[in-house]
DNA sequence: CATGAATGAGGATTCATTCAT
DNA sequence: TATGAATGAATCCTCATTCAT
């Protein structure tokens, strides 16, 4: 009974996420009305008060929608994981690259008024990796909260200066080199795991519409493989 | 008459623009109301309607207000500069480091809704400089038309991947030497021109309210300065 | 089954019933909704169409509740009078008590839109009442029906005039006797009655929060002892 | 061109009040939308907020608009009184008998939630009568604010006090003649000012439609008549 | 041109009521 | 009967825009 109650609540919930996560890709968070979202979710105005408090609520609830989703993606990957160090430099790694790269969200935090929100993992979860690593006896730190919440820092930090292009993408990997050596790893050894290339991890995306941007000088996107020269 | 008369309309068309823009900067785009700007600017209601035709126009306006301010700051520079070529050159690295680095004019179009914009150039003047360089005997391109269109392209999309942290900074001079080649250069030409450093050009600026963000995380802003090694 | 069912369903009633009082003495009548009456008695929104037709209508119940409440708080006292005179006697002045000092009564019917709705004897027993002592030989009346509604007007006018200040509080005993001699009684006996103490009676009233209202000007309320002497 | 504009702006501002009036008497302040006052004001429903903040801002100017024409309608009588004593006595005399009596101030604060708001002289002018009586050298008090907070303390508390039938009507008078003696007059002369009948002031008042309360029980308001004798 | 009162469509939010389970 | 999700009309309030003066 509470069940199937509860399934249709959740299907209701669902369709209004969704519909409010469409529209904002459509349109700017200002241009929405709690009415379009409803009725884009086939729902009663009123319907939209029984899930959410305000018409700001839903975008908090698809934002952290969108980061289960990514944790979701990345989970099957710590799964087979042992390695507390791996674990830790895959993880930066996804939340760096998905932070810098996911149009999606960097969107739709922009659209919300969110700004430029990073993409992180939750601090529980770093939390337990670093005690994990620590009774493993791989990582050695004095203070364990204040560890994580200098990684957190940093991680935040760096994709905002990437984002604004003041350093360069390869900072990623120099940062969360220097994150394994804050966590007492030998220099080598965070070398190495750094380098470690990103298992392939099918990061969440919408279908998109073409974008117009570059379509128009695509004789130049050759530029972009500069990158690797530069 | 006819001057004092538009001596006035103008002094009324200025307050409201910096009302427009003051505002933009302190509240949100859709939290500005008409009513707002022309209670800021100290007129009546109506009297916004006999210089913008809706609430959007004033904020284009204000963006040509700020291209000008950008353009005008730029133009004692370029004054003095007699060879073509070293103008296109400073010229370009200009509206680059504006782009990437005016935080006011980011944030400007973003509350605004004008999205990643960049600042650019008017093709007019482009067109201008190539073709004086021509004349000088210092360019050579096809299409004069074609060219300034590709350039004015090139700038918008290199900026943006700046910004977006796919390509570092230093992207500007390779575009700019690029381009320069494009113009028809020599490479060796090309290359010192690049490197020229950039005379100093007072860029507007609001006055800034201190940014909370890097404050606190202070002992970790020493790796920004990374980028020269990275 | 039937009586198990009756009692869930009384219980139900009630708790609706004691919930809607008491947020009726918390808020005011239109700021309480069905959703926080059923809420606060613990039983979903639809329940409570299960046993009141309309928002409006659970306010009439309680209404009648509290009548009932008095009611059942005169009857230990009438039980054990005998005297019919004596009856009507003591019953009118604890309505008439009641109706001018019962402020939780004064403020439902307020809160509720029910206006100055005097607390009143009902009909029927103020008929039954009156028959007792017709038989009994002491009350002597032409048209019994008439004299019933006649004093229950007149309980209802007296009690709005003494609310309103437009007459002194001792106008009970006056209307009392008045009322009596009506009914057929010899003057001295309808005089001697009314001077008779009312029995304490235990009249419902809720816990009280301190007013507020008298503490600041304390030096003054030594006039409210002038009623005495006036 | 100030004066037409503040012409127009007053009359819909009356209309506004006027209509708010009108119908907080024929149905219950929260039964009223703003829609259904402006509708009966014949504006449109945005233009109540051209006047008032909110939907309840209303109902306060329409309590400081009775206040005005209660003020107004003392003030011809106060013009040619000369006597400072007098005059106090008078004004103090006025509203009492006008929170007692006015039944439409009674019925408006009620409805509007406003509770048993007594009808009162603004502190100023009480502040300024007695002031006059100083300086003519009829009154003597110690702290003259005091003095004045004292007074309208009094008023406020006897006036609820009869309206709650607690005390009655007769110790309008009684506190009348305190007030003199507190303000230093001798007894006698207090205690004459006191029975100096009203002038007959034109309360102002609503056309009333038929009370339907008394009409089926007129042979008993004779009754009301004994307040003479009680 | 300037003014500012008037407009009314539009949007957020509430809530009495219904109804399928 | 109990439940609680769904409904949508009603309400308060905002604001871009118009227009008479």
């Amino acid at each position: 009974m509470e069940v199937v109650s509860s399934d249709k609540r959740q299907a209701t919930r669902k369709a209004l996420l969704s519909a409010a996560k469409e529209l904002v890709f459509e349109k700017g968070h200002d241009r929405i009305s709690v009415q379009e979202i409803t009725s884009c979710a086939r729902v009663a105005t009123g319907t939209y008060y029984n899930y959410f408090d305000s018409k700001q609520d839903i975008f908090y609830a698809v934002a952290d929608d969108m980061k289960d989703e990514m944790a979701r993606a990345l989970d099957d990957s710590r799964a087979i994981i042992k390695d507390p160090a791996m674990l830790v430099s895959v993880t930066l790694k996804y939340y760096f690259y998905q932070t810098i790269d996911n149009d999606d969200w960097r969107e739709f935090t922009h659209c919300v008024g969110l700004g430029d929100l990073p993409l992180q993992q939750s601090s529980e979860q770093c939390l337990e990796d670093i005690q994990r690593g620590i009774k493993a006896g791989r990582f050695r730190v004095d203070d364990i909260h204040f560890t994580q919440n200098l990684v957190t820092g940093m991680v935040s930090h760096v994709s905002r200066e990437i984002q604004k292009g003041r350093i360069g993408r390869n900072a990623v990997e120099f940062a969360i080199r220097s994150i394994l050596q804050m966590l007492g790893l030998p220099d080598l050894v965070s070398k190495a795991l750094t380098q470690t290339p990103l298992p392939p991890i099918a990061a969440p995306k919408r279908a998109r519409r073409a974008s117009q941007t570059s379509s128009d000088i695509t004789s130049i996107t050759e530029y972009s493989s500069a990158k690797k020269t530069l």
